[in-house]
RNA sequence: GGGCGCUUAGCUCAGUUGGUUCAGAGCAUUUGGUUUACACCCAAAGGGUCGGGGGUUCGAAUCCCUCAGCGCCCACCA
């Protein structure tokens, strides 16, 4: 079949990608080979694919290529995640705009929803990751509500339980008001915002004092229970045993006193208020306060906020701060930064809010996790910088609040039998809870529906920290082969903004469940920014749709994009001219091969010598590129690999190579030759696959007719092999002559079909590549003499050495001579400076030998150079 | 407030751990080029006192100190 002379790079994807799954590539079963494991970050299943997946998948799919070309049994497990809170919204959202509250609906017609909505989209974004290239095992493809990964977390949440890691606390919690759920501390992101800072005087009970409290939250003071002033403060001595009115609600409030105030800070006296507040709790605490909880769960005011009964917080806040005014209680207000905690998946400002939440106790169980990254480096982060940042959050890590006040998720398995706060059990399901219940309570008339489960969920995270486990089945059948196979994993490729949700906790469950890491290495990636530096994301609308990208430029295209730019833990400034750039690539790439393809061949003719140079040099080069792609692929350094395959394929085999060695026009190839070429090729394909997998495994069925067992997917890596230095070297020279051939050709104004003659003048050793240059000057052969005489033509020098080339036209001696007198003195004065450095006596005594012997071969060269440069000055 | 990191060509970044190969790459720019694979191309060129200052050393982009700017993470100052 003939080559086309385009080519389609959506058709050739989609076509591949069938081949390939028809033909169970990418499945992995346990065998006698190394495994070569990664699990995927599961996207959320209602989730559409965007420029950090797309980043994310890039990579682990290079990664999983590799290796199975390298003979590795590589299993890439996907997957998705049921992102309790995200999807959850999501489906409030939707229903709301039908009309439908949440609140008026049941538990199960709530799933039902949902479920429906995960149904529609879930799984959108997986077949997103096939249109990248994606070689995942479909077969293994986990979702964490699944039944099997639903048990798995159950039976964890249990194991945990019973093992005293959790327990149930009523505690401060961050409270969504929005989402009308509870938050762990680090799904909170404290932001700068502008406020300001409220000045309100509360009166002193029998007094016509007043005492200035400073607070940039005013409508908090209907829960207030306290002013607190330091022990030491002499303005507030006199305070010591006195109350304060509250202003507003008109409560009398005791006022304490506490070192924790800062006299410094605003008028050194404190509101304080244990229900909203996590400090003043403490100070509640320890000084005995009533707490008074003024919010609804909606963020609205409560019977506690009297007249502002029902108002948004915000809302109250303002009206609070008009009617201080008004009574003149606002003393003065100033602009005030000040951070405040914003829910990560709706943005709503965070309150402090006391609840009943289970917690797990984090501390006992970090520990083999610090050390696994600390220590016996059993983990690896990449980019190492992020070591600290780990460590630090793991050294003061804190309770984990793994209850949501959701229903889309992993229901909590705690059953309560009674009113007490101990009477209730944890338990897999609602029969065993029932006995337990009974053996706990003594209560034998207890029945099924006395029982009530808890409410909540899991935190979402409580499911994917088991990930790396539960998608082999590990937590429950911790013997099975799978999970002894392919555990612990290799790779992890993921964000640095889930090293603590994410990454931290599985290797803590890691450690906890398989006494071993979940993997090895963690990639992280930079976030993806515009080419300004800012964030994608949908407000500014600078984030490119995906799969219009993918529709564009083709995936191909697009991996090497993103793969250009992308060191470990770089962001990403991401611009659509680098998939354009992949794009030429990938272009390039089909016109070398179409342009083999296109050639007569007679297989009676031998490879010309010219080409035996160039194959033989290629070869070399190819090896060394190798020895570099591998040793950077070893570090991670995937773009850096990638940059090496570009300009060995661009630069040394089209541009070189190629140019070398095509027949005249007309002329027909050697076969050997041609035969050869394709070999070489191949491997290039080879190196290429990972990157640009449909279009390498498209050629490679042009080259040749193969098997199902021979596709490219499935073939192998390139193996090292030594390779030849000075070769290499005398290569680059070559190139040197060749290019000062063409500089002479521009020089001149000659044109490229003018053949010329090139004397080499001061040597009469024939140079290495010698067909070659000649060749690729569009020379007519080489001339070697040892002296120059006057003769008409130009002359250019290549390190030492020196030609000339014959023409019609008179030597411009004066241009030469300076030229020629440029090059001595820029020379004598390298020389100058490394004949210093020699002649310090501290120098050689210092440096190592090696150095001193190289010092002294720059300076022999230098000086043979600059008497090779006086005589052909001489001789002009 | 604590910790970490960054600053090299117009842009994005390498610089493998003080010494051939060290001042680089890709892109962009400029110049010249198309009957002969590719204009999604070819050939060439310009461009940086390696953020400032100081120090260690025979030798510093690389190590130390300091200043400036930027970024990230953590932390309960109302």
């Amino acid at each position: 079949m003939e080559f086309p002379s385009k080519f389609n790079a959506e058709s050739i994807a989609s076509k591949w990608y069938e081949y390939w799954q028809k033909n169970e590539y990418f499945k992995s079963q346990p065998d006698a080979r190394e495994p070569y494991t990664i699990v995927i970050p599961p996207p959320n299943v209602t989730g559409v694919l965007h420029m950090g997946h797309m980043l994310n998948n890039s990579l682990q799919d290079i990664i999983i290529r590799r290796a199975r070309m390298r003979g590795y049994n590589a299993c890439w497990v996907p997957g998705t995640d049921h992102a309790s809170i995200a999807t959850e919204a999501k489906v409030v959202a939707k229903l709301k705009a039908q009309g439908i509250e949440k609140s008026s609906l049941s538990r199960e017609e709530f799933m039902k929803h949902a479920w429906d909505w995960t149904h529609e989209y879930g799984g959108v974004i997986l077949e997103q990751l096939k249109k990248l290239g994606c070689s995942c095992d479909w077969t293994r493809t986990k979702f964490t509500l699944d039944p099997d990964m639903s048990a798995s977390v159950i039976e964890v949440f249990i194991d945990l339980y019973n093992k005293g890691f959790i327990y149930r606390g009523f505690r401060m919690v961050n409270w969504d008001p929005e989402a009308q759920t509870t938050l762990s501390d680090e799904e909170v992101i404290y932001e700068e915002r502008p406020g300001q800072l409220y000045h309100i005087a509360y009166s002193l009970v029998d007094s016509d004092e007043k005492v200035i409290i400073a607070t940039t939250r005013p409508e908090t003071l209907l829960g207030d229970t306290a002013v607190c002033v330091h022990p030491e403060d002499e303005r507030y001595q006199h305070l010591k045993g006195k109350s304060v009115i509250v202003p507003i609600a008109n409560r009398q409030i005791p006022v304490i006193q506490d070192e924790y105030v800062e006299m410094e800070f605003g008028t050194g006296c404190l509101k304080v208020t244990p229900a909203h507040d996590v400090n003043d709790k403490a100070l509640g605490e320890k000084h005995h306060l009533e707490c008074i909880d003024i919010f609804n769960a909606n963020g609205t005011l409560n019977a506690h906020g009297l007249d502002y009964e029902g108002m948004d917080r915000f809302v109250a806040r303002k009206q609070i701060v008009k009617d201080l005014e008004a009574r003149g209680a606002l003393v003065k207000k100033e602009n005030y930064t000040h951070k405040v905690g914003t829910s990560e998946r709706t943005k709503a400002v965070i309150e402090p809010r006391l609840s009943d939440q289970w917690f797990l106790k984090m501390e006992a169980l970090a520990q083999p996790a610090i050390d696994a990254v600390m220590k016996d480096r059993s983990v690896e982060l990449l980019p190492e910088k992020f070591i600290n940042t780990y460590r630090h959050w793991m050294e003061n890590i804190r309770d984990w609040n793994i209850s949501r006040q959701l229903w889309w998720g992993h229901q909590i398995p705690a059953y309560y039998y009674g009113s007490g706060k101990e009477d209730f059990v944890v338990a897999q399901h609602a029969q065993e809870a029932l006995q337990r219940a009974i053996e706990k309570s003594g209560n034998t008339q207890l029945k099924a529906s006395d029982l009530k489960q808890d409410e909540d969920v899991l935190d979402t995270w409580f499911s994917s920290w088991l990930w790396p486990i539960s998608v082999f089945d590990g937590i429950r059948n911790p013997d099975n082969p799978d999970i002894n196979y392919y555990y612990p994993t290799q790779d992890l490729v993921t964000g640095p903004d889930i090293l603590f949700f994410w990454v931290a906790r599985m290797i803590i469950a890691g450690y906890e469940y398989r006494k071993e890491q979940p993997f090895s290495k963690v990639y992280l990636t930079g976030l993806v920014r515009d080419p300004k530096g800012r964030k994608m994301s949908k407000q500014l609308g600078n984030s490119p749709d995906a799969l219009k990208l993918i529709t564009d430029y083709g995936a191909d295209a697009v991996r090497v994009g993103l793969m250009l730019s992308a060191a470990a833990g770089n962001d990403l400034l991401f611009d659509v001219n680098l998939c354009q750039q992949g794009k030429n690539f990938a272009n390039k790439i089909w016109n070398a091969y179409r342009l083999m393809d296109g050639w007569e061949v007679d297989a009676q003719l031998k490879i010309p010598t010219h080409a035996a140079e160039g194959i033989e040099w290629y070869e070399n080069q190819f090896q060394k590129t190798l020895q570099w792609v591998d040793h950077n692929f070893e570090k991670y350094r995937i773009s850096d690999a990638l940059m090496s395959i570009y300009k060995l394929i661009w630069e040394d085999f089209c541009s070189w190579l190629l140019e070398l060695v095509k027949p005249d026009y007309g002329a027909p190839v050697s076969g050997a030759l041609l035969q050869k070429l394709k070999t070489l090729f191949e491997n290039n394909l080879r190196l290429l696959h990972p990157f640009m997998p449909f279009l390498s495994e498209e050629i490679w069925h042009f080259i040749a007719d193969r098997k199902t067992d021979e596709a490219l997917v499935v073939s192998s890596w390139p193996k090292q092999q030594n390779f030849d230095e000075v070769l290499l070297a005398n290569f680059e020279i070559a190139k040197e002559i060749v290019g000062g051939v063409r500089n002479f050709r521009k020089e001149k104004q000659l044109g490229f079909k003018d053949v010329l003659t090139l004397q080499l003048t001061n040597s009469d050793e024939p140079l290495a590549f010698e067909s070659a240059i000649v060749r690729l000057g569009l020379l007519e052969g080489m001339e070697y003499q040892n002296r120059v005489e006057t003769q008409r033509g130009g002359a250019f020098r290549v390190d030492k050495l020196s030609f000339f080339i014959p023409l019609d036209e008179a030597v411009d001696v004066e241009e030469e001579r300076a030229k020629i007198d440029a090059e001595i003195k820029y020379t004598q004065g390298f020389l100058a400076a490394v004949e210093k450095k020699l002649s310090n006596e501290r120098f050689v005594n210092n440096a190592p030998p090696q150095v001193i012997e190289l010092e002294r071969k720059k300076a022999a060269d230098a000086k043979s150079k600059i008497a090779i440069l006086e005589k052909n000055r001489k001789a002009l």
